[in-house]
DNA sequence: CTTGTGACCCTAA
DNA sequence: ATTAGGGCCACAA
């Protein structure tokens, strides 16, 4: 694994008895293919869960929210490109710095799917 | 373009 | 066991 707890990486404990929140099977799986995801790419949420078998790509979110903060939460977008839910500036930052091509669109800029989804 | 709706499946309480 | 809700999604209208 690439990525680190952020509790971890702090030298906290990871572990139940301290009280941490501690990732489930789950969402290892989720942060350990987000980690993945090379610099430039994207994958969607529904990309993620579809790839982990499952067709859950709102828990995919919910995992990022929770535990993403070791990974490169900003390379997963939603399904038409718009970028992470409330965290629209901090990804268009990084993903630029990545060379991503973002679009403009009425509501924000939108990544280019069709140059940057990672075909895996 | 916008909103609303319904389904989905996983998590935490 | 049950419930409520989420960094979503597709499909209306």
């Amino acid at each position: 694994m690439t990525w680190t707890w952020p509790w971890v990486a702090r030298g906290l404990p990871a572990d139940r008895h301290t009280g941490h929140v501690l990732p489930t099977p789950f969402a290892e799986r989720v942060l350990d293919l987000v980690a993945a995801i090379p610099p430039g790419q994207v994958l969607t949420y529904g990309d993620v869960a579809e790839r982990l078998g499952t067709r859950a790509p709102r828990a995919v979110g919910s995992t990022l929210a929770r535990f993403g903060a070791g990974v490169p939460w900003w390379r997963v977008v939603r399904a038409g490109g718009e970028l992470p839910a409330g965290h629209e500036r901090e990804a268009a930052g990084l993903l630029v710095a990545e060379g991503v091509r973002l679009l403009p669109g009425a509501g924000g800029l939108r990544v280019d799917l069709v140059a940057h989804r990672w075909p895996g």
